[in-house]
RNA sequence: GCCGCUGUGGCGGAAUGGCAGACGCACUCGACUCAAAAUCGAGCGGGAAACCAUGUGGGUUCAAGUCCCACCAGCGGCACCA
């Protein structure tokens, strides 16, 4: 009988649909096992073969721990909210809900294909007014506790089509649309207080398993320093309150800098000789863009105060204060002492206007560069401090400082505020109204969801607000706290806000009085293995993390963080080696790959790829090396002699590829599982089948090509589904061969190999070794000094010439 | 600039400090075929060999792709965070 994939495929697929095989029990007493991969957004393109690759992945670990009778739960669902799709909307007049059924169709049919185990019973969509009533829920309890707050803050805003963008619309600079300019403009827009969260997010992380990568990149994200704020006099007889990490070089602070922005400028502007200088100087930092700030970043620019000062505190020094856009009033208070010998920026700005540089730390060569790297180094020039460690200057001078009253000590964070509004119409509205007499007031609870009004047009308006803004006989409403008239908020919410929390509603998708069940997130929560890709490492799993945690404190979830273990792919290259992508002509459609090869194939290929957190090119030959291997298991199932117990010829390797498949699963290792799948049917190929091995040999596939094992399963007459039979086990005692060939080294380098029984001792494996011919050639020149022998590995002989 | 990752055959990639190149692709030869494809069998880092080979140069070790130090190259992220 011939492979015929695309029957076989079909066939299981509606068999597991109608008897709803991988529908997760709720069954709270059995233990339970939580996947989770990235649900997609449903773009035109439909799926890309990156998608497959996280999916089959834990589909595979999915069903092998159903197999190992966990009630396991591994939904899917839509992250439909965003801009290709109302941007389609825009340029077609089509409602983007109807572009988002159609694509989440197809992209359903397309996952469908591939034979995952989903409970699509469980399926959820973002832009579902029953999803969505929740996300506008949690952001009311978010305003409730004072962590949502309104201000004005610079967006980017394309001249030309004169709408705000989303950071992901700035391309190099410009409008991914049109190629204009695109600027920064103020504009009020809704926060969240994640930088609350900040301490909590870097400390928790101690709590999860995640790759050790994605700690990193959490933890640089967020950003923590420790440092002190200091207080500096100035001529003007007030204070100018400084950040530093390194109060340690206070005695080389030669000048300061504040920012721009810095409020200090009004206060001081009747006492600035130089105002109008400065002014305009503060002009054109502020109508930078993002852009142009980053683009002359290398080159300091600033103008000097001319009227007040500042007074060190330790040497009591006059030293002049600048204005400068190197110095961000956005982190820390603003303003900075600047010590140009040991930092790279104020080395710059020094030299670039002539600035006294004072080392303070010994070990550098000022005279070329700044020297930063100068935690070990001995202080000097700074008076009390001279002689000692860099370790016991902080120490002192902080002392010194406290007892004064002119420093505290302080953790600043690189982590900003959530940025939550967005001015589209394809999001969440926003669910507050404003009351000229009651300011901000909450649509009640019993109002949810807030529904997206129903219009023509999805364009924003020319002043860049939300195209709500237009609808008037939406906006126009009553204000629920006084009943007086007032306005329904127009932006709504950024795509981020939808995937910050699904993965709660799956535990509970279709319930309508709560987010889910208190018993439901008992027991399902957290999740056991989140797979995802690296890009979304810093945002959404910070955003998902932070608003998990806001849950927990008010009560709704039992766990503090959302995953227990967070997992990352490598992303899969085209052909060429580069990111798949239109442009480049290298994109491979997985549509086609399930025609030709069948989804088992495809499957299989994208876990045998290569090393699967790492990035790998497709290869259009590659993947036949794996339709052989499956016809090869096909082909075999006409040979398969009669037995119940496994023979003697089989049973060792059987027993070792159990072992290495269940850990290499386990271990994101699928390539490497693959590869001894394959070492065991040549194995049958060469020793023989029975089918009491070939069952173990399906079940142990199964995961990865789940279509054709279950009908090599069916064919001799087994009821029961494959997926349903328990995984094998094995047995360590029998994992081991009889026999072991070693090698034998002289100084380490390889003379010859023996073979002798397992695990025999010192003297036996040395003696075999000395008794084989070339060895003992080789040892003819030669006195050994020492030998050294590894159990059923090595024997090494260290000599010396005679 | 900073942070992270990666350098192993023609290619994708394997190797708890213990026989480098598992498994697969491509390729070569052979069988089958009128022929080709498919399939099956054999070979496949370099070198005649001694030996030499895991980006480069040092080091630790009886033994290094693996550990340490210093470089080089590529990829990804952040970007004036005091």
């Amino acid at each position: 009988m011939k492979y015929d994939f695309a029957a076989i495929e079909k066939k299981w697929q509606d068999k597991w649909e109608e008897a709803q095989v991988f529908r997760a029990g709720n069954d709270y007493k059995k233990p339970k096992f939580y996947a989770l991969v990235e649900f997609p957004y449903p773009s035109g393109s439909g799926l890309h073969v990156g998608h497959p690759r996280s999916y089959t992945a834990l589909d595979i670990v999915s069903r092998k721990r159903r197999m190992q009778g966990y009630n396991v739960l591994y939904p899917m669902g839509w992250d439909a909210f965003g801009l290709p799709t109302e941007n389609f909307a825009i340029a077609n007049h089509i409602h983007p809900k109807e572009v988002t059924k159609k694509n989440v169709a197809r992209f359903k049919d397309q996952l469908r294909s591939l034979g995952l185990s989903f409970d699509w019973s469980r399926e959820i969509n973002t832009t579902d007014p029953d999803y969505y009533k929740w996300t506008q829920w949690i952001f009311l309890k978010l305003f409730e506790k004072g962590l949502a707050y309104k201000t004005t803050m610079p967006v980017n805003w394309c001249v030309s089509c004169k709408c705000v963008l989303a950071n992901e619309e700035v391309v190099n600079g410009v409008c991914e649309r049109c190629g204009s300019e695109v600027v920064r403009r103020e504009k009020s827009q809704w926060m969240l207080k994640i930088t609350e969260y900040a301490q909590r997010l870097i400390d928790d992380l101690d709590l999860v398993d995640y790759a050790e990568r994605i700690k990193i990149q959490q933890k640089n994200w967020i950003g923590r320093s420790t440092g002190a704020e200091v207080d500096f006099k100035t001529t003007e007889n007030d204070i100018l309150r400084i950040y530093t990490t390194r109060p340690d070089t206070l005695f080389g602070a030669t000048y300061m800098v504040i920012s721009p922005e810095h409020p200090y400028i009004e206060k001081w502007s009747g006492k600035i000789k130089n105002i109008s200088e400065i002014e305009a100087y503060r002009e054109t930092a502020v109508h930078k863009s993002d852009f142009e700030r980053t683009e002359i970043a290398k080159d300091k620019t600033g103008v000097k105060i001319c009227g007040v000062s500042a007074i060190n505190p330790v040497n009591g020094k006059e030293i002049p204060i600048f204005v400068s856009d190197y110095v961000l009033m956005s982190y820390g208070t603003g303003a900075i002492m600047a010590v140009p010998a040991h930092d790279t920026r104020d080395y710059e700005f020094a030299k670039k206007f002539d600035l006294p540089i004072v080392e303070v730390v010994k070990g550098g060569n000022i005279e070329k560069e700044a020297f930063v790297d100068c935690e070990t180094g001995v202080m000097v020039n700074s008076g009390f401090l001279d002689g000692l460690s860099v370790a016991e200057a902080k120490k002192k001078i902080t002392e010194y400082l406290n007892e004064k009253g002119i420093a505290t000590p302080k953790v600043n964070f690189k982590l900003r505020d959530w940025v939550f509004s967005r001015q589209r119409y394809w999001g969440e509205p926003i669910p507050l109204v404003y009351c000229e007499k009651c300011g901000w007031v909450p649509v009640p609870e019993d109002e949810l969801p807030l529904r997206l009004p129903e219009i023509g047009s999805y364009e924003q308006t020319d002043t860049g607000d939300s195209p709500l803004a237009k609808i008037t006989d939406w906006i126009n409403t009553k204000c629920p706290k006084c009943g007086g008239s007032a306005k329904r908020e127009t932006d709504t919410m950024p795509q981020w806000a939808g995937s910050s929390w699904y993965f709660l509603r799956y535990t509970d998708p279709h319930n309508k009085s709560t987010l889910a069940s208190k018993e439901a997130l008992e027991y399902w929560t957290p999740v056991d293995w989140y797979n995802g890709g690296m890009e979304h490492t810093t945002l959404h799993l910070l955003y998902s993390r932070f608003w998990h945690k806001f849950l927990y404190d008010i009560g709704v979830v039992p766990t503090k963080e959302p995953y227990s273990k967070r997992t990352s792919h490598g992303m899969i290259l085209g052909e060429n080696g580069e990111k798949m992508s239109k442009s480049r002509g290298n994109v491979v459609n997985p549509d086609e790959i399930v025609k030709e090869y069948g989804a088992d194939t495809m499957r299989l290929y994208e876990m045998f790829i290569g090393d699967f957190e790492k990035a790998a090119p497709w290869s259009a030959s590659s993947i036949k090396g794996c339709r052989r291997f499956l016809e090869r298991t096909w082909a075999l199932s006409d040979s398969v002699a009669s037995g119940d117990c496994y023979s003697a010829k089989n049973e060792a390797i059987l027993h070792k590829t159990i072992k290495k498949v269940g850990e290499d699963i386990e271990n994101l290792k699928y390539n490497t599982a693959i590869a001894a799948l394959m070492t065991l049917l040549n194995s049958f190929y060469e020793n023989g089948v029975n089918r009491a091995e070939y069952n173990t040999f399906l079940k142990l596939l199964n995961p990865f090509v789940p279509h054709i094992t279950e009908e090599l399963w069916s064919i001799p007459g087994n009821m029961e589904m494959l997926a349903l039979s328990a995984w094998p086990a094995f047995d360590e005692n029998k994992t081991k061969d009889e026999e072991v060939e070693i090698a034998v080294q002289l100084n380490g380098k390889l003379k010859a190999t023996v073979r002798l029984p397992a695990d025999s001792d010192e003297k036996t494996a040395s003696d075999k070794a000395l008794s084989d011919e070339r060895v003992k050639a080789a040892l003819s020149s030669c006195q050994i000094v020492k030998t050294i022998v590894v159990k059923n590995r090595i024997v090494n002989f260290v000599v010396k010439p005679l």
